[in-house]
DNA sequence: GTCACTGTATCAATGTATGGATACAGTGAG
DNA sequence: CTCACTGTATCCATACATTGATACAGTGAC
């Protein structure tokens, strides 16, 4: 597993690190059952604090991602394919449904509401060609 | 303008200032031109700081909602229903579009998005029944 | 057991967000 | 002008988020 830690950038070091593992096993990059780096490792490696990536591996394993056993080490968990998978629809439907709730505060029509929906729809399509 | 100002809420005071002017304003209560409570007034009505009431009125003023004269009051600026509908529309445009990227980044289908979609507007319009 | 590795726990340093205290400066009615 | 009102600017207190320093505790190869 490779990090791309940026301190510079305004997103916190433990969050980067947690989205890299969590995008990392939705694209199959992780498997589960597979070892991570060492707390201690990947913090030399980063030169960080163990503790910043003991805060990324806490986080991820309180969302099933990954298990750990003092002693041994962290390992993708096994249910943390299908986990990621459910994590992901989840996240998509809040974030729709956060959107549909600021159009309806604002008192948009459904018709605009679809409107705009379409538009960022093909957007998007013409974006991924 | 009334205000219902909640210090125990997680909502930053300031913040809690800004929604209520913008959704005045939005709503046709607060009209052009028409007169806000002055800084100190506010946060005596409210016991808050005046500091709090300025940083909210100087948020709205950037937004071009507001604006100001120094030793005469705060007044709803001229061009503020036309901004409001654009900002309206601009940030919900903004929220499917964020939604819509996490949906790709994420790998998840045309067909799988749509899914979601058709199935939180269903939602919405039992709830807004 | 010993030792080098694992994760865990506790406390401290720093930066940022939020809100407050206080003094400064412009406006307008009298 | 004078005075009571406007908004403005500067500095401070507190809370919280982020990261770090350091010591503790379990595992497993030898």
């Amino acid at each position: 597993m490779h990090f791309r830690l940026e301190s510079a950038s305004p997103i916190p070091m433990y969050l980067q690190i947690v989205e890299q593992v969590r995008h990392a096993i939705a694209a199959g990059a992780l498997q589960a059952g597979e070892e991570l780096p060492s707390m201690r490792a990947l913090a030399c490696q980063h030169l960080i604090n163990p503790n910043t990536v003991a805060r990324a591996y806490l986080e991820l394993e309180h969302e099933g991602l990954l298990s750990k056993r003092r002693g041994a080490g962290t390992y993708v968990s096994d249910c943390a394919e299908a986990l990621s998978g459910q994590h992901r629809l989840r996240t998509v439907s809040e974030m729709l449904q956060k959107a549909l709730a600021a159009a309806k505060e604002f008192g948009l029509t459904d018709q605009q509401v679809r409107a705009l929906w379409e538009k960022r729809l093909h957007t998007r399509r013409e974006q991924s060609a």
